[in-house]
DNA sequence: GGGTCCTCCCGTACGCTGTATCGCTTCTCC
DNA sequence: GGAGAAGCGATACAGCGTACGGGAGGACCC
């Protein structure tokens, strides 16, 4: 049955069946399996059945649709963003904490940000992990938009940053694409650009924790000068 | 022919042929059009062909792949990132005018989010997007290594809350997540998320100026910490 | 003026995708 | 032991990107 409940989340949905050799814990790790090995394109459904000695249309018996197991997927290892407790009681050291373990999380799986990008992350274990983040700005006594805010703004700087690593590290688009770069910079179409890349594009550094920390300095100072006007 | 120069960005190749009915302009334009009436997964290449009267392996003469399109889309509408010169002499206020007209641009055109999470943007456009973020810090008179730190995090916070608040804009996921979503949290199970979400998600203030400010607060103290130790 | 070549356009076809529909088999429960 | 439910899958369909090869027609040279 196509339900018509398309619109409830996959986790609230029971598997219903009476499991044997599949189960929905096996095709999810068998996708991950493969996203892990060949990249999320080559998740498909044929491919994560095949995986599992079984046909396409027997997952459906488990998912409504691919788009659960994609669901089903980002929540699987966003599991690995989970900090052991007890978490640093420094606010600004525990949400740093938070940030980079989601950071490893996405270099361990890099289809994850492909997913990231196009979902809200509300499965078990990314409640959990939005869990984490609020314990981390309990100590501060904030009102519940102030610590949205904090968490909003945090949460934006990392993905962006994730994201923008992940862009980054893609080998088909760096030496073509560099080349096109300096060439375009080297017309002097780009004043400013020019100067900064006349020798082609540097070496990047990590700048994570230097923008994090710049954020957190920010959101510092705003919580002082609520305190002590 | 499918020549050997794919790793060359799209920009760098000439569109080769004699043209008369299509053009790569007149391509690009109807794909624009049919990813703002119906989304980006409305734009196949038989459908884009359909739009101007043609095949679909007419359009092969003027894009290698529909990659090249893709990446000819975002560059066209990222154009509209664009900020009227001059720009204003402070930093700070020439960043935000930045970077609100780039989140201006994708709300104007929603699936520009689904092209920037997966590619750089450094077509024409973009990198006179680019030149322009540049501009905005000269006055500062920093080394390249320290805008380029800047700069990467202010794009990364801009580009996470575009994300974010794309996607919490899609119809899809709203009532039925939000329903379970209330439904987990008052198991219990997540003690710090409880107190703030008993009643649901609550509505979202903007936060994109909030975080922002918060950040080039941060950045400016950095600033201020190295010219006086 | 006639031949040659280059380029636009596209008909056809291939392998792939997600999934609707329906039937078979096997287990569970009364 | 009969009935019903549930796991599994064969088949099929519409759609995708694009490789291949061919026809049409303008551009150029002899």
């Amino acid at each position: 049955m196509t339900s018509e409940n398309g619109a409830v989340p996959v986790w609230a949905r029971p598997p219903a069946g009476r499991r044997t050799t599949l189960s929905r814990e096996a095709i999810v790790a068998a996708a991950v399996a493969v996203a892990d090995a060949e990249g999320l394109a080559a998740v498909s459904i044929r491919r994560v059945a095949a995986e599992l000695g079984a046909r396409a249309m027997s997952l459906y018996t488990y998912i409504e649709r691919k788009e659960d197991l994609l669901d089903l997927m980002a929540d699987e290892v966003i599991a690995e963003a989970h900090v052991a407790e007890p978490l640093p009681s420094d606010w600004r050291e525990a949400t740093m904490t938070i940030a980079r373990s989601e950071r490893a999380a996405v270099r361990h799986h890099p289809w994850l940000v492909e997913l990231i990008s196009r979902r809200e992350a509300v499965g078990p274990n990314g409640l959990r992990h939005l869990e984490q983040s609020v314990a981390a700005l309990s100590g501060l006594g904030l009102d519940r938009a102030a610590t949205l805010r904090i968490l909003a703004a945090v949460g934006d700087y990392t993905r962006g940053f994730i994201l923008r690593e992940h862009n980054a590290a893609d080998p088909r688009r760096t030496a073509a694409v560099d080349r096109y770069f300096k060439e375009r910079v080297g017309t002097g179409a780009y004043p400013h650009l020019e100067p900064m890349f006349r020798d082609g594009v540097p070496e990047q550094e990590d700048t994570f924790e230097i923008g994090l920390t710049w954020l957190l300095n920010g959101i510092a100072a705003g919580l002082d000068r609520e305190e002590s006007p």
